[in-house]
DNA sequence: CGCCTTTGACCGGCGC
DNA sequence: GCGCCGGTCAAAGGCG
């Protein structure tokens, strides 16, 4: 077994109603720790890692598009302090249906991370179709995580609905959805086919509800509001 | 018994 | 229109 290092790109430190995230936190992540409900409100957040200024990075937002969109690449310093290397890419949505802008939120521009064109990149000719048919999408966020587990504990219950082998890939990818009532939270995990130890991670939607694992935080029910995923 | 995973079938979108 | 592909459904079986 090979050592087991996270990192997590959270967009949870703002409120929801901020909907434009002005920046997010990168969480050093040793391996004896249950990852941080995504989501999460930031008072709960520092119960897992404190964050250092060197770990906030700051988003672009495109004003034009009115599509946030933020690469994130661990820097040098932290893969040299002993955690493991992740980049993650996160799009946010803004205003008015940002999503219906298309699937640039794939968060799989392949040119930019380094995914494989197949199934997470997407041609220019795609993304113009895409936005012609305006498809209203649910808010995603993916990470890309080197670990040897393929489900990461987010402190949430997950039940499996399905599993498919993707085009040119040997590993298959897999759809979970939240087990919550009501909550249409989904992720899907597959591994990458150019790096099999990194697992790419995608949620879809947010959480109506505050994670299973995580019950003392969910006392205050203001706080309900806070859970983004 | 309830909840979960597995897995083949099905469906809709897209390219040709 | 047809075939490919990704995503979802749902029946069946496993497990605690």
């Amino acid at each position: 077994m090979s050592t087991t290092s996270h990192t997590i790109a959270h967009h949870s430190l703002f409120e929801e109603q901020d909907q434009i995230p002005t920046q997010m936190g990168f969480f050093p992540y040793p391996t004896n720790l249950t990852l941080p409900p995504l989501g999460c409100h930031q008072s709960s957040l520092k119960a897992f890692s404190s964050i250092t200024p060197s770990s906030l990075a700051i988003s672009q937002q495109d004003s034009t598009s009115n599509l946030t969109e933020t690469l994130f690449q661990k820097s040098r310093e932290d893969l040299t302090s002993g955690f493991g290397g992740a980049q993650f890419l996160s799009l946010h949505r803004s205003s008015v249906n940002p999503w219906a802008l298309g699937e640039v939120t794939d968060c799989f521009s392949s040119k930019r991370s380094g995914f494989d064109d197949h199934h997470l990149g997407i041609s220019a000719m795609k993304m113009k179709k895409m936005k012609a048919r305006r498809k209203v999408r649910e808010p995603r966020f993916c990470f890309k995580t080197m670990s040897d587990v393929d489900v990461l504990d987010d402190g949430y219950k997950w039940r499996k609905y399905g599993q498919k082998v993707v085009k040119n890939t040997q590993h298959p990818r897999s759809y979970y959805r939240c087990t919550q009532d009501n909550c249409r939270v989904k992720k899907r995990v597959e591994r990458l086919a150019e790096d099999p130890r990194m697992v790419i991670t995608t949620y879809e939607g947010r959480h109506v509800h505050s994670p299973s694992n995580d019950l003392e935080d969910s006392s205050s029910p203001s706080q309900l509001g806070n859970f983004l995923w």
